[in-house]
DNA sequence: ACTCACATGTAAAGAGTTACATGATTTT
DNA sequence: AAAATCATGTAACTCTTTACATGTGAGT
């Protein structure tokens, strides 16, 4: 499950530009899997010449030319495939519990603004995913409400966890 | 915050091995950084080149000779500017909610397989991080604490999530 | 005047993973 | 007889990130 696979997959909803599938890539996977245009426009261009997708350009009036990408029949098998074959791999890579695991060689005010910084990062997913959640339409499949509420839930108990620990940890520095 | 400023951070609690600071990653930093030998030897000597570690060689009987790392002054300080310069990123990836976001692709069972699967490993990683918190002994800085107990914390609700939203995503998947 | 949305890409650097390579000792 | 623990490392590969490079149109 690389970039290149992962587009392979937003083109099984239907055709896109990279750009469009960047956008997928925001809106649907942020809190799980992240890819950037350096990543996402080399992979179309690798998905084209393995004629897993065809490529249409389209001109504009002003604005360059769009490059819309179609999934192939053959593209659709090696995607299913893919999805077979992957491990359900899932690892956090945390700096923020790096840094409290090592909060006794930094000054208390700087964990607690850590703390405060990352209550707010949480805040802010939470808030996005939250009105992700409500606004799941018809057409959202009962994996992808499985994959933004797991979002969900998950960050509102870390948020929940990180608040009131926080707190403790805090006065635990300062009475050291 | 990468592979190298960590093991500088692994010396800040007392001289190791390369095989010492991989044991002290896996035990310490195992659900939110990860670090094989190939990152971690190298990583070692760079710190040594960089006069931020000093390095002693003991000659044992049969085994190969132990390369021991101690962290300088100018490694402590390096550390700590480290620490405050770090930018709390707090990042997941998983493979596991790519499957569950397409699991419309796949056979209702195959999810359901990964689903088990996921489960077991949330709950090998909470019977580990369930043991490390109970054994936390009076060394152990609140900011550790703080870490272990985020991790099971989090993995515990994770694994609720998964067994209760697993099962309804599954009778869904059959249904449709 | 500035920033956001649209639109595509490349190149270099940085990071990490995996496989390879070696070998004794202890435990199962 | 096999596997785990102790012990070190390299080389190739994969992957991602960041910076660069370019430009229009619409809204504030």
């Amino acid at each position: 499950m690389d970039v290149k696979q992962l587009c392979l997959g937003v083109l099984t909803s239907g055709e896109a530009t990279g750009y469009d599938v960047k956008r997928y890539f925001e809106e649907n996977f942020e809190h799980f899997f992240r890819a950037g245009y350096g990543s996402i426009y080399p992979a179309l261009n690798n998905l084209l010449e393995r004629g897993l997708v065809t490529c249409t350009e389209q001109c504009q009036d002003r604005l360059p030319d769009k490059k819309i990408y179609k999934i192939t029949e053959l593209g659709r098998s090696e995607f299913e495939s893919a999805l077979l074959a992957a491990k359900p791999q899932h690892k956090l890579r945390s700096h923020f519990l790096v840094l409290m695991h090592f909060s006794h060689l930094i000054p208390a005010q700087h964990t607690a603004d850590l703390i405060e910084e990352h209550i707010m990062q949480l805040e802010a997913t939470l808030a996005f995913l939250h009105q992700k959640s409500q606004a799941l339409s018809g057409d959202a499949t009962p994996g992808m409400k499985f994959a933004i509420q797991y979002g969900e839930q998950l960050t509102m108990h870390a948020r929940e966890f990180v608040e009131n620990e926080g707190e403790r940890l805090i006065s635990e520095l300062v009475a050291a």
